[in-house]
This record gives structure tokens, C-alpha cells and sequence, in this order.
DNA sequence: CTGTTAGCGCATTCAG
DNA sequence: CTGAATGCGCTAACAG
């Protein structure tokens, strides 16, 4: 169901003609003042202004980029709206386009490779200066048209892969060992996990595979884990963490692959009378305001998505010509002690 | 600081007229087997779609825009991403876009009227098929271009005032009402408020406003309020709780402007040993997830992001005319009982 | 079923 | 400092 709508005519009627004409000026005369380019007498710029307020002129950009071969749009393809993380994620690339005149074109792919790819083409369609997108795994095809489009692409969150262009985020193989040697550090021993279907979030799944490497390599495993194959909440996160103590009686830390889920854990020990930690430690990754205002603060992995989008959004603006060798920013981590851990 | 980048040429070179060449017909053919659009014989779709993927062509939507007269981009006004209330709304519009191949352009505009008024007028210069825009206060101009526009508008979450073209969302001011009515239904009588900012949330000024409607209704009155002057938190409804607390121990309910702030309140009655609701009773606003997972669920007023959003578009796509008479979409809102009030 | 003609509204040359 | 000519890439309208 394609949804073309007409424009209405009552606007186009009011172009840079008739501004021109009322300031009894050329049409590019009334373009360069309003894009303040070119000398231009003072007196010519009040008069063009004045036509452009008597009349409520609004430039049009879609015949101004088709003339231009400019574009102030990025396009921005994110996994999900619903995962607090990503509309993190997009008020810092807001953060670093304001006053830049660029929108962002939104695109939310629901962790599909298909549908990104759609969504790719589309976005692909307007033109955009640049692209940001999530993560490095993508279709053939929607890497071919990343690659071929030309423009910069910034690919998010993880920088473990070699990316496209730019990639800013955070090793999370690395956050998961480093999560995994803490706890280990902190004399933990009888590790559960209680977490989501790997295949919906894949930096999940590495932070997990990274846990699990430090045990092994610290000589333990991991006794026992429990998946949900559903959104990620923190209601979630009470039933998975009920479902693993209830076979797991004997855990002394439960980690999990995010702060909202962690919650529901701490939840469900107080319903149940579990002490945190001294009964069982709880640990989260992300760094939520929500694991904060907690009564014992979330032990967890502080990562900056306000911050990733911001510096994908810089890194863009740096130059627009394509490096030959990729870029790849690391925007960090850190272990959070917390209370409950 | 105007980011004005050059797209690069290499993409640019396809152009309708190399598939057309390769495909031994004329660019119209390809236009139409692209858009679906009038009769096509079958060979000669195949030898497009084939000479298309040959060449890799991303048909121009810049292009195609300015030809038409036809957008499929709509332009999205939000004032904050921080309050998750606006992510949902915007996830309720993704939703209601799928698979209509338009595409949203978000702004923000940190509560900030001027940037709005600047914000609407760069959208519109994109042409937008409709705007969705949050709330109905607006500077004169910002009212002006979107009147003008002569596009669909939608306002969304309050419905009190009257909308420009459509209004999609609840009416606070009963909320807030109701909100009182049920309280003192319940036998609440020394009622306190741990808000925020009444200049930075409309909405919940509006609901405020309400619910001191409802206590004067009934001979009562707020014994105090406390409003904190920063965004809203978690960690804020803490502080502001205790600061509340501090001045009036005699308090047997708290009321938020929202979940956030509420469950704040819970956290420092839990780390306070005030036991909730026997000792003090906390009631939100909102219906958030985290508040349904606490272990006693948080009494809270349940208004519904996600269909605000959604039922916008719907109402927009209904039809691209601007009917005489505004279009009021109560999408209502529900007293949840909860165990905390 | 396909092609021709014209033009969307603006910005980029290049002249003056 | 300003203007005239030209075309961006595509699609509507009309032919055939």
C-alpha cells in the first residue's frame, strides 16, 4: 500500500519567482540572500526580505537539493524505539546536528536484516549527506549500497567489527570479559544468566560470550542460563531471574544483558526476600538513570549512547569525503561498582 | 554553521537514463515498472528490473518529489527524547508508517518555542505530505506556517484546546480530576505534589491544575508541593520526596507528574523505611513499564503513547484534504489501581 | 502498451 | 554587485 498524498497547491503557488518579482529582483538574487551567499547590497537584502515576509515564502529544499546536488538529511536506520538505548542514541546525534540544518530521516528496522535493507534503499532514495546506522551486521546487499552510495556512514555501537566508514561505540566482547573478571575479582563463583533470545540482540549475545570467556579462562563455567524470546523489560527480567533461582537455588550472582532486566532481577529478590547482594548479586549493563535511583544502586557497565550519537554525528562533519581507511572511535565503558554487586 | 556537504558524484551518474539505455527503452518505461504504474508488458518489466540491478540504480526521490508535487516524507515535531513518553509516541508512528513507504523527519525542540517556529519552518521547506506536532502551543508564526501549509496537521497528547486540523490524545485536565477523585475516594486527605517545573511540562501543569480542582471540589486543599527546576528522573522523584517529606511528615499521599518521578518516590520511601501505601500513598502518571514490575505495582493513571502516535497517522492518511471542521481523537486514559495508593 | 514533450523550483555556471 | 541561460532527475499529460 503505497501512500502517495498531493501536495496542495495553495503552497507551491508562492515560489522564488514571485519574491522576486514583488522585490523587483532576479530569482537568484532572492536565492542568495536567503542562503546569504554572494555579495549583496543592503538595500537589495531588506527589499528581498521584505517580499519574502509579505508573501510567507518557505524555500523549497527538494528543488533546491535537486539543483544543488545537496542535501541536508541524514539518514538514521536504528533496531528498535522501544530498548531506552536507541532513542538515547538518537538525541545525541541531535545533540551534534543542531544548528547545522541537517535533519535526521528516522528509520526503525525491528532488528531485521530485511527490513533494514528496505529501509536502507528508501532512505537511500533521498539523497542523504550521510547515514548512520546500527551495527555491522547487515545484508549483502545493503552493504553494496552503504559502500556504493559514496557518502560517509557511521555504523554504531559495537567497533569490534571493521566498519564501512566510521564506527563508534564500544568493544563488547571486551565489556562482557571485563564484567566476567570483576565479579570474579569480587569473589564471585556460581555464575547464572538470565537473558533474551541471542538472536534479537546480537551485541548482547557477544557481552555474553565474552563473560563466559572469562570464566573459562578463570577456570569456572557458567552454571546455568535462562533465555526469553521476547522484548527485553523489566518485567522480563523478574520472571527469567524467578524461572533461573528456581532450578538454580544455589547461585551466588546472576548477570544480565541489560540495566532494565537487572531491575526486574533486584524486583524480584525483594518480593521474594532475597538480599541483594549478600544472598545474590545482581549485575546489569548499561548505566540506566533507573539502576541509579534504586534503593542500592545497579551494579552494572556504564556505556554512553548520548555520546555515541553525538560523535558519530561529529566524526560525519569532520570531512565529507570518505577516508580511504576506516575510522573507528571507541567511546568506553566502565565498570560501575554499585550496591548490589 | 551551515554543514552544507557535496554528495559525491560517483553515485549521481545512474540516472534513469542509463537504465533506460540498457534497457533499450525510454526513461517513462522505467519510471512506471519502477513505481508499479500503468500497464507494463512483462518482458519489458523483466529487462528493466534486470538493466536496474545491473547498474545498481537508487531511483532519486529528490527528483522524483519535485516532479510530482508528491512527498512522502512526514515532518515530526517532539519536544524532548529524554521523557520515554515522546520515543513511544514516535514508535506508534513508525508503526502507523509501515509499509507506506513515508518516512518521518524528527525534530526536537527541548520544549523551546522559538525552536520550534524554526524547526517547522525547515521541515516544511522539505515539503512534508503532514506534520505531527506535540501539543497545541505554538507561537503565532509556527501556527501560521502550519495553517498555511494547507498539509494535514496533527497536535498530539492534549485534546482540551481546539487542534488546527487534528488533535490526538487525552484530556489532562480530567486526568488530573480524576486523578484527585479517586485519591480521596480511596480516603486521602493530606495530599502533596513532587513535581517539576510548571514551564517545562504543559501537560502536567494541566494535570496539576486538575487535580487541584478535585481536592477544592471536595473542601480540600494541597497541603504542599515541591518542584524541582531540571528534567525529569527517577533519582529526582527521590530527591524531591524527601525534600517533600522532610517539611510535611503528616502526608498520606504523594502525587507525580509522572511514572519516573513516582517510582523515584517509592525507591526513597523503600531506602526510608516508609512503608507504601500503609504510611504514605504514590501515585503517577503515565502507566510505565518499570512501574508495573515493582514489586508492589505503582497507582498510576495509564494513558496510552504509543496509539497517540499511531492514530495520528491514520488519521492523517485518511485523507490528504483538510477537512472544514478540526478532528478531535480521544484516545482516553485509565485509572490503574495499582498497590502503591 | 510505450514514447514525446514539457516543466517541477531552484542553484550553478558564466557574463556583465 | 546582479542577471540570463541552462540543467539537476524525474514524472504528468498527452499522443500514438
Amino acid at each position: 500500500m503505497k501512500a502517495r498524498v498531493r501536495l496542495p497547491d495553495r503552497k507551491s503557488r508562492v515560489t522564488l519567482t514571485e519574491v522576486a518579482e514583488l522585490a523587483g529582483v532576479s530569482e537568484i538574487t532572492v536565492s542568495r540572500v536567503l542562503r546569504s551567499k554572494g555579495p549583496i547590497a543592503e538595500a537589495t537584502r531588506d527589499r528581498v526580505m521584505e517580499a519574502v515576509r509579505a508573501v510567507g515564502y518557505v524555500p523549497n529544499k527538494i528543488a533546491g537539493s535537486l539543483a544543488s546536488a545537496d542535501s541536508n538529511l541524514f539518514g538514521v536506520v536504528l533496531p528498535s524505539l522501544s530498548n531506552i538505548v536507541f532513542p538515547e542514541v538518537l538525541q545525541g546525534i541531535h545533540a551534534g546536528l543542531a544548528r547545522t540544518g541537517i535533519q535526521p530521516v528516522v528509520g526503525v528496522t525491528d532488528y531485521n536484516l530485511e527490513t533494514e535493507e528496505a529501509l536502507v534503499r528508501s532512505l537511500l532514495a533521498w539523497k542523504p549527506a550521510a547515514m548512520i546506522i546500527t551495527g555491522s551486521e547487515h545484508t549483502a546487499a545493503t552493504r553494496k549500497m552503504l559502500v556504493e552510495s559514496g557518502i560517509r556512514i557511521a555504523e554504531l555501537m559495537d567497533i569490534d567489527p571493521v566498519p564501512i566508514d566510521i564506527a563508534v561505540g564500544l568493544s563488547h566482547r571486551q565489556a562482557g570479559y571485563d564484567t566476567g573478571k570483576h565479579l570474579i575479582a569480587r569473589g564471585y563463583r556460581r555464575f547464572g544468566y538470565a537473558g533474551l533470545d541471542p538472536r534479537s540482540d546480537i551485541r548482547a549475545r557477544i557481552r555474553f560470550e565474552g563473560l563466559v570467556a572469562a570464566l573459562s579462562d578463570a577456570g569456572l563455567s557458567l552454571q546455568d542460563k535462562v533465555l526469553a524470546d521476547v522484548p527485553s523489560s523489566t518485567l522480563v527480567g523478574s520472571a527469567t531471574t524467578a524461572r533461573l533461582l528456581a532450578e538454580n537455588p544455589n547461585l551466588d550472582v546472576v548477570v544480565y544483558p541489560n540495566d532494565d532486566m537487572a531491575v526486574g532481577g533486584v524486583f524480584h529478590c525483594m518480593g521474594a526476600g532475597i538480599s541483594v547482594p549478600e544472598n545474590l548479586a545482581i549485575f546489569g549493563f548499561n548505566g540506566l538513570d533507573i539502576g541509579r535511583a534504586l534503593p542500592k544502586p545497579l551494579s552494572t557497565v556504564r556505556s554512553n549512547r548520548f555520546r555515541i550519537g553525538q560523535t558519530a554525528v561529529e566524526q560525519i562533519l569532520e570531512t565529507s569525503i570518505r577516508p580511504d581507511r576506516p575510522t573507528v572511535v571507541n567511546t568506553g565503558y566502565e565498570i560501575f561498582e554499585g550496591a548490589t554487586a
